[in-house]
DNA sequence: TTATTTAGTATCGATTCGATACCAAATAGG
DNA sequence: CCTATTTGGTATCGAATCGATACTAAATAA
């Protein structure tokens, strides 16, 4: 087995998840690019829910992506909110709707239970994992991995803390996808 | 570790690659769908390089797929070939400017050096492989996969044989996907 | 204060994509 | 053999994606 055969069967694995994607979105009007940008913003976190987050997790332009969101936005999966602090920026929250239609989508992959009867599905998550982590560091693109594998994650005794923001997080936190995210080095 | 986070890792590992097949693709003026289509045409066998099977390949119609192949042809990276038996038919091969940009492509995406040093990548494979049999075997489309694992290849000391269509095949044919693949059962 | 950068939107042209209609060839039923 | 029906492929239309560009407004730098 080489890594070429594993090249491929991951290609075809992502051909057919994204045929799935299709089909689910296909259902309720959507294109996969809105079913991806609506996932993206259900598993983000507070700092990497605007338009300019999405376009780079998805790899395309933020004048592209502000369509599809705005379209998210007439169907009611995602509501506009205006950032406090910063008066430029906008923070996409996912609708109850919204999230449940998410949810749906994950349910009706065939993924899930294709794997639940896997013995050896942790050896799987970790060496993708490490995979994933590879591929990030050498394409130069940002990580856009969750807060408990980043170099700024503080742990202490009183918790979680970001060291960019030095806001403190919470264990779901650090379970999210941070625009911001940097591996250690 | 849940099956739900090997799914989240297999869906961030197929954005990643759909962002390198975009990028890649973009230095020559070809649309993800193209690059998808071509790829499949240098690794598919005699029996599912037409139209029809790309698009089913693809989980797209044929009629859409049509004007993706239409430029392929314009650019010269695939020839059309009308089939001797059934003139209905038309046969798509890569020419060798074609095969050579999929070349490329696969050497340019970070996956490989990624996967080079990892030791366990035997196992990932064959975990992997198992993943996506079930994947196709749950969702009702056609499988898409090599002959060596249909059931209808027939070794004998001869060599291969499809038990369709009878004719004999190569140690190379039955390594290319089959858009007539059926899983014993 | 002014210049530059950054976040987001708007608009245009090229392309994808689904739906439909259509043609030609193969197949089925009588 | 003759007429449906099916099948493979193409053409065309409208809706949507997508990249490029230009633009506004707000934050930052000089």
């Amino acid at each position: 087995m080489s890594d070429i055969e594993v090249n491929d069967v991951l290609e075809r694995l992502c051909n057919l998840l994204r045929m799935e994607t299709r089909a689910f979105g296909q259902k309720y009007g959507l294109q996969p690019v809105q079913m991806d940008a609506l996932t993206y913003l259900t598993q983000c976190n507070r700092y990497s829910n605007t338009p300019q987050a999405v376009a780079e997790y998805l790899g395309l332009t933020k004048g592209t992506i502000s369509q599809s969101l705005k379209v998210l936005e007439q169907r009611g999966l995602l509501r506009k909110q205006p950032d406090k602090q910063d008066k430029r920026v906008v923070h996409l929250a996912p609708t109850a709707k919204g999230k449940k239609l998410i949810e749906n989508a994950i349910a009706d992959k065939s993924l899930a239970p294709a794997l639940a009867n896997s013995t050896k599905i942790t050896e799987l998550a970790s060496v993708l994992q490490s995979t994933l982590r590879k591929v990030q560091q050498m394409n130069k693109r940002k990580a856009f991995a969750a807060c408990h594998t980043c170099r700024f994650n503080e742990h202490s005794k009183k918790g979680y803390v970001c060291g960019l923001t030095h806001e403190p997080l919470s264990s779901q936190d650090i379970q999210l996808i941070c625009r911001e995210h940097e591996y250690p080095s």
